[in-house]
DNA sequence: AGAGAATATTCAGCACACGAAACATTCTGC
DNA sequence: GCAGAATGTTTCGTGTGCTGAATATTCTCT
């Protein structure tokens, strides 16, 4: 009863929409790495692929910027991806700082292999929804998004304190 | 392939959606280890403070699912807590299977000094939706992810042929 | 009661994922 | 042209996160 503005009903909802894109997140990528597993790759080394298929070699910065992770990070993945004969990796002429990484014929036969989308279990299911709330749903989320970038932005002003 | 094949228009709105959940999980994640790290912990260990704070001592496979994730993964996270002292095993008495877990009072102190939310950022973003959108992107999310739950379970049948 | 199914936890091995530090190379200012 | 800043990559240590196998305990059925 005693709350202000609204606040219960608005905490409720927060907390289900948080749980809700946990939950979804979670299970695309379960899905996302079994689907890989079957042509015995993990889920980023299926993703660096498709990448590179699409754009071309790219530098370990480039296809980490892609991937949204850090370097080292994809380092190890290269790693096991060229143990694996998957791709190759190049030092860059132009800038001798630069390896690029390279999908060798193996790579790119595998990528052709797999499935267009990792996300093929999400499509499903948006595909089902009706089109306004597809709609709806895509407006809303981008709001949102575009609100944490600001969040983030502003946060990000406070730390530079180091 | 032979799906029901949607349009163009469709088909952008997944990929949107599907980008913007990806982006919104990821970020948020960053957030909340960045957090948690302030007060010497990771974003897990954080999540399984707070849950325990709030629901009392559960069973490893409870909070297991309270946190999506396997049981495995979370005896690695209650090693460490036990570790820092931060929480405690106690082999139930009902049932000598089950071991439950329970926060010291180092562990309890610290869930407190914890902001409430490890999604604060997520929070603050959609409190500055309206209140229509903010109904609206739950009842979406909500259909949206019970439309997963059944693809989910009907491949679970498909691949129930070991 | 006893065999076998079911449940709960742990362990081992692998693959991310991150930050910090070490290195090499390039660019900048002077 | 050269010292120092900036950039690109790798290495190291820690912490998830998963699967599959091992172990322990409880339940079920006869």
């Amino acid at each position: 009863m005693a709350h202000g503005g609204g606040s219960v009903q608005q905490r409720g909802d927060i907390d289900r929409i948080v749980e809700t894109i946990l939950y979804l997140y979670t299970e695309s990528r379960r899905v996302t790495k079994t689907q890989a597993r079957e042509h015995g790759l993990t889920g980023p080394q299926i993703s660096a692929l498709k990448i590179l298929e699409a754009m071309g070699d790219l530098s370990l910065t480039e296809l980490s910027g892609k991937m949204s992770a850090r370097n080292s990070t994809i380092t190890g993945i290269v790693d096991r991806m060229e143990r694996d004969g998957l791709v190759q990796r190049e030092r860059s002429l132009s800038d001798r700082r630069v390896v690029l990484i390279r999908p060798t014929d193996k790579g790119r036969a595998v990528a052709k292999a797999v499935p267009v989308s990792a996300m093929e279990i999400f499509a499903t299911a948006l595909g089902g929804l009706p089109t306004g709330d597809r709609r709806e749903l895509r407006r809303i989320l981008g709001s949102l998004a575009d609100r944490v970038r600001d969040e983030i932005a502003a946060r990000g002003d406070e730390d530079t304190k180091l």
